[in-house]
DNA sequence: CGATTTCCCTGGCCGC
DNA sequence: TGCGGCCAGGGAAATC
């Protein structure tokens, strides 16, 4: 389940592999969640950015040069399209190196008649032969491309809340919007409008940290303070340790995150809580397990 | 309009 | 060993 750390380390990882490569063809699994993979082939790449959970990549015009390329620094700028991934719950993205041939007649025919796995949903063929490759079992991801920052269609992303580290996510966003909801703490969370990137175990994570109920309506000034640090302190986590493997997550190289081992709520159900030894509580928000200790976790 | 529920998918796991 | 049933869950659509 891709949150915002891993899909910010597949995102840093990614980005000096692909930044300047030029996509010549493109294939995709051929349902409408993913088919429109196949619209970024005779695009260059421009740069690799993250908004929440999805990543985003700036693509400009072939004939761009790709010198130009490397001195693009992170604001969009020059771009004619961008290529939205989503990586849902089992999307993975990876890098074959292996040669594709002697020469891009010979590449292009390899990649045509390339056998793919079952689960792969889409495929990229790079100019030097790499190909990027999207695979995702379960099939809740989502690609698109679009005009550049023209999100209609994918009504989350152009709902967006801030990004956590951004100086938009004040304690002050966060408590009007849990004051003036009756959705709950979780819920509002969850719905990425109020600040992105969070996911079913890093919000369960942060409301533990900060002491806040799940379903709390209503939250101090200081409480909206630690609720806003603890967000950005188990993000931080998360990244730190290259995101968290609990069955499906590997990052872009096939590696597991190792976060998992920091996790203090989620999954922890019927465990004594690490803070106070109250045997945690397992309810259901928004069809979404939800783990919380009901000592520390009180609603006020 | 806001809140809640359902659905999409597949593999892993459990009990019989 | 085989199989039915259930669970996991982000986001979009349907429904309340």
């Amino acid at each position: 389940m891709p949150e915002l750390p891993e899909v910010e380390t597949i995102r840093a990882q990614l980005q000096p592999l692909l930044q300047g490569s030029l996509i010549v063809s493109a294939w995709s699994f051929g349902t409408p969640k993913f088919e429109q993979a196949e619209h970024a082939a005779g695009y260059r790449v421009i740069d690799l950015r993250r908004r929440g959970k999805y990543l985003l990549v700036g693509l400009a015009d072939a004939t761009v040069s790709p010198s130009t390329v490397a001195s693009t620094d992170e604001v969009t700028r020059d771009l004619d399209r961008e290529l939205v991934i989503h990586l849902g719950m089992t999307g993975k993205l990876s890098i074959d190196s292996r040669p594709g041939g002697s020469s891009p007649s010979k590449i292009s025919a390899a990649f045509a008649s390339r056998t793919r796995p079952p689960h792969r949903r889409a495929e990229w063929l790079l100019d030097d032969g790499r190909v990027l490759e999207f695979t995702d079992i379960r099939r809740f991801g989502r690609i698109a491309i679009v005009e550049p920052g023209g999100y209609f269609e994918l009504p989350t992303l152009h709902a967006l809340g801030p990004e956590p580290f951004s100086d938009e996510f004040t304690p002050e966003l966060l408590r009007n919007a849990i004051r003036s909801s009756n959705q709950g703490a979780k819920a509002l969370l969850m719905s990425q409008r109020v600040v992105a990137g969070l996911g079913n175990i890093y919000v369960d994570e942060a409301l533990w940290l900060a002491g806040v109920h799940p379903k709390a309506t209503n939250i101090t000034r200081q409480r909206a303070v630690e609720l806003r640090d603890a967000i950005r302190e188990v993000l931080e986590s998360g990244i730190r340790n290259g995101g968290t493997t609990l069955r499906d997550y590997r990052d872009a190289s096939g590696a597991t995150g190792s976060n998992q081992h920091q996790l203090n709520c989620y999954g922890q159900a019927g465990l004594p809580c690490v803070r106070c030894g109250t045997q945690m509580k397992k309810s259901v928000i928004g069809g979404r397990s939800t783990t919380h200790c009901p000592l520390c976790q009180r609603r006020r």
